[in-house]
DNA sequence: TTACAAAGCGAAAACGTTTTCGTGTTAAAA
DNA sequence: TTTTAACACGAAAACGTTTTCGCTTTGTAA
């Protein structure tokens, strides 16, 4: 077992000086011809690497880029991280996860354990729990300290920071909007508590498409789903609750989900009490994961492009950085992306 | 913007020595109880945190685990993830994710991009590429190196390393045991090529369940996939190859898929050709990802617990880091712990 | 008063780099 | 032969810690 060689032991080795080997390995027009070959051969026998550890110190930086994510197990979100890593790497940085689980002290503690120089910059993803507290302070901290943030998806305005977000209104209204043009008259939406800040918003959507077309929205055909962490009690509840939506409402013909959960959840239901989709109920889902893809029926989605997303975040964080670097203090302006939303259209739909 | 503040500042402010600072932040008894409480009342005003690369360097090690997994956006890869994360986070770890893609050279570039000193020890899965080029030089140098690693699910037994295993074979026979007691008499394996080692592991156990129960394998039973990375081309391909499995062979009456994606594609196909699940074709797939517990109808699978397997890869790697630093060289002694797999009954079995 | 121990603190090294600046040697120009 | 410039290299600082060791001051015992 050999341990990793120094630029140390290989001016030992060759009696040189540590800098003459530094510069000899960095090509530098300083070291002779012969010495140089001799450093270069020697550390590529030893298979010498620069410590990056000791690099970042000295650079005051790590070309690393810290992560923090509610969950990972979603689709959305590992599809963003494949987004953050394929350009990240691209441009030589590395990327470092740290999950908050929803829970507020998960999502301090983890900024707390990467903002002490283990990483450049943030890309994060508000928890639930942050969000249903609106308590910012460790976001507003992070950037004083000059270390800038880029957020996706769940934001908050008040925050200065670059952030990537889906036009969840404008998704929403596609939606439905598709399903009014398939004829649809009675058009429930299956939603998350307003503190959800893409759910408000897609139900804001929602709201919007039926006002353009002058339906009136009816209160019973909105339901709002406690979206807790997807325990199985919560499932079975999801499961009472829609089934109550569907009894209490039978002419419903049409379903919008924020999620594509809520939607094989809203189908299976539907199919119990008789319902044939497309048939007699069409059904738009948020989200563009595996299940809308591969279930039966596939689903008519709105999809996020969440690779987009994740590649648009890391781009807008590495431009800071490294803008930073070279002109210090300009008056920060900070961008907000929004990226598109598309209509996949599948077999739940006409 | 007020830059994070160092040792350094906070004793030239305090007019003391860096020393002093250090001791008095640690509690030394050196220190005289009111320069101690002057120096920590100062620190917590101004938010003082070690900076985590300095220590690093000095302590040279980095209390980071890096990871190389295929690909994230796969539900068992992220499950792993979560079981890594918990258990890093609970005993003061970071965790740095890097993603193969499947590709050999890829997986390379991310160990060496890490293993200059970002991290302490490796958990990975080794990408598809990889294990056909049977290539290894990689893992086999970083350990040799004195840098710990842990390997999971797809595993090569000649790499001195703790491994953290499913029962494949063991599992794919409890699959298809429970089709043979349910009464399946032709039964059918959809698996990948023999170079993916879970693949040829799974065939195994279905081979070996069979001859158990004396039924004779036949070749026409066994369909190989080419798994190929999940373009669209490869889904038509798969539905192709799928619905001739079926064509050829009307008497099937159970399907084992090593995957989810595999078993609702041929629940899909075996409807469109009017058999219907669970009465006339049951199905049981390996992996337990959301597909199995949200498509209708629900699979029963083999569930291989990502995130116990996580959970255990991150304690076997931190109890050899924590070990090596006390008692330096004695005869290192690898560990495979086998994960036992659950068989989840579900609607498409009767 | 002298000697000595304890208390309180600082200097410096170490981790592994890069880079600036200084210095000695050699060859060319005066 | 003397001056100068180019060349080749080394010393040292810096990044931010922790820790060992040594030094000064004070109080106490002889």
């Amino acid at each position: 077992m050999k341990r990793k060689v120094t630029l140390k032991q290989i001016a030992k080795e060759l009696d040189v000086s540590i800098s003459t080997v530094s510069k000899a390995l960095r090509n530098s027009i300083e070291i002779s011809e012969d010495t140089r070959q001799k450093v270069q051969a020697f550390a590529k026998l030893y298979n010498y690497r620069p410590n990056n550890i000791a690099l970042s110190l000295k650079n005051r930086k790590t070309k690393t880029i810290g992560i923090i994510i509610p969950e990972i197990v979603h689709h959305f979100f590992s599809k963003v991280i494949t987004g953050i890593e394929l350009v990240a790497n691209k441009r030589g940085y590395n990327v470092i996860v740290g999950l908050s689980n929803e829970s507020f002290d998960k999502e301090v503690i983890n900024m707390q354990m990467l903002a002490n120089g283990s990483i450049d910059g943030f890309i994060l993803s508000i928890a639930k729990e942050t969000l249903q507290q609106q308590d910012y302070h460790h976001f507003t901290e992070t950037i004083n300290q000059g270390m800038p943030i880029v957020m996706f998806d769940r934001v908050v305005n008040e925050i200065p920071c670059d952030k990537v977000i889906v036009d969840d209104v404008k998704g929403a209204k596609k939606a439905v909007e598709k399903l009014i043009a398939n004829d649809c008259k009675n058009i429930a939406i299956i939603t998350t508590k307003d503190y959800v800040s893409v759910g408000k918003l897609r139900t804001q959507g929602y709201l919007e498409a039926l006002e353009d077309h002058k339906i009136n929205p009816k209160a019973s055909l909105i339901l709002k789903i406690e979206d807790k962490l997807l325990s199985d009690d919560h499932l079975d509840n999801l499961e009472n609750e829609i089934e109550q939506l569907f009894k209490a409402n039978k002419s419903i013909d049409g379903i919008f989900a924020v999620n594509e959960l809520y939607a094989v959840t809203a189908i299976k239901l539907a199919r119990k009490l008789g319902l044939e989709i497309p048939k007699s109920l069409q059904v738009v889902s948020f989200s563009d994961g595996v299940l809308s893809k591969h279930s039966t029926p596939s689903l008519t989605t709105i999809s996020q492009h969440g690779q987009q997303i994740g590649e648009k975040a890391a781009d807008l964080l590495i431009n800071r950085l490294e803008l930073d670097e070279t002109d210090d203090e300009e008056e920060e302006v900070y961008e907000t992306v929004v990226i598109e939303t598309d209509l996949i259209e599948r077999e739940s739909t006409k």
